[in-house]
DNA sequence: CGCCATATTGATCGGGGTCAACGGCTGTGG
DNA sequence: CCACAGCCGTTGACCCCGATCAATATGGCG
């Protein structure tokens, strides 16, 4: 089914037992493709399963009342997008698709009954759902503290070391970013004309060309760098959880 | 042992049994004192057991390595500071008390413990977390999109809507909120000038007076208004989890 | 009484927003 | 096959919110 949530699930847990992600991958139902731009789960809904998104790219976000727009999270194969939903209930955001996608559910019965009688997946589970809080924690250090070129180039770091783990792309080689200017600024919380400054800052210094939605990272050194980034945070590591 | 924790965690799923109160209750360690602006957990450390605010205020922050930090969190009695580091190991982030408190600890071992034995318990756990990641959204929403004003009066609203929680507060009354400007700031985003400026306009349109570490909200409408501040994602209501 | 953290206010600066115009690419319908 | 619309990226001009620097209260505490 999802082959790249497995992935994701086993690389930093090793120990999950075969079992544990057979059962898991069982109970996710079929593939289907949704359009760019759809919604995926609506902010004040209740929903009764959990999505995954096998191919593509979607995207949290909340708005104001006036219109203006904040990404709350980028999503991307293997990641659920509404795991959270499981305990919360209600959703205090929305979903959105950004290029046509395909996604799986599991509903949240079968979800009761992993946390019922298999503590290993659940904890795994749960962890997950802590990572995209960690990463949450960076977006707003990012947000409240780091300019606007410190903010994309820790983002484009972030979401390179991300898409690596389910081998979207591969250290040293161009990847593929299928993002807008203007859906970039709403994740970095800056107008759509600075990303656009932002981005062409970045090619005036060698750090990186970003164009037809083809990012190749020049100096991956200096990127880093001007990003303090640090994937710690990603819990990428194998350990028994 | 820690009231505050119980009674929140039993205000949103009083169907939780008084047996599993009971353990969380007798597994956690005696409450100790700490005075103001010291550490409780550090970033990078690999924490052994957990904490929970008994009485005093902390934060959670990162910091830039040039000492622009954010403040990720503010945490009253009842809170956990760090429930989240026995799923991921590893602390993305410090904690620091920013008044004088008293925190309680429980063991990784006894949270295996209910992880393994206690569904409902671990579940409601979960829930607590993800209420923290959902605080974050609205931190990111309220850094990204929002004023200063809209801003520190979203936060005002949120922390005197947690503080209800736990019997620190009421509707209607002034309550005590004894965090400096600088660490209002800090959370904000803001320099500690503009935190001033910023309450200064508050209190010249009649919105509030914060002195002396004391909150009169004198217009609640107005506030809640101009916050645009929905309390849905603090999750209040009563439900099995 | 003097110290140090905190609160307040003024003056000036700058990062990024806003508004506007233009070019390029793609899809679509006459 | 071309005209046109629409989205996206790019660039220029100007503005404003909040940062920074600096000086002055204020107040708790040893």
């Amino acid at each position: 089914m999802s082959v790249h949530l497995l992935r994701k699930l086993a690389s930093r847990d090793r120990s999950l037992s075969q079992k544990s992600l057979q059962f898991l991958s069982d109970s996710m139902g079929a593939a289907r493709p949704v359009a760019a731009n759809r919604p995926i789960v609506r902010v004040g809904s209740r929903p009764r399963q959990s999505t995954v998104i096998v191919s593509g790219w979607a995207c949290r976000y909340s708005m104001l009342a006036d219109g203006r727009r904040q990404m709350l999270g980028l999503h991307l194969a293997g990641d659920f997008v509404d795991l959270h939903s499981f305990p919360l209930k209600v959703m205090d955001h929305s979903v959105v698709s950004l290029t046509a996608c395909t996604i799986s559910s599991i509903e949240h019965e079968s979800l009761q009954q992993i946390t019922d009688s298999d503590p290993h997946l659940t904890r795994v589970l749960w962890m997950h759902t802590l990572i995209d809080a960690a990463i949450l924690r960076r977006w707003l250090l990012s947000t409240g503290q780091r300019s606007s070129i410190e903010h994309a180039a820790h983002l484009i770091c972030e979401l390179h070391t991300r898409m690596q783990v389910v081998d979207l792309a591969a250290p040293g080689a161009p990847f593929e970013l299928p993002l807008s200017q203007q859906q970039f600024g709403e994740a970095l919380g800056i107008s759509t004309v600075h990303v656009n400054r932002t981005l062409a800052e970045m090619r005036a210094r060698n750090l990186l060309v970003w164009r037809g939605g083809i990012v190749e990272i020049l100096d991956p050194a200096a990127l880093t760098k001007l990003a303090e980034f640090d994937p710690t945070y990603l819990s990428l590591h194998d350990e028994p959880r």
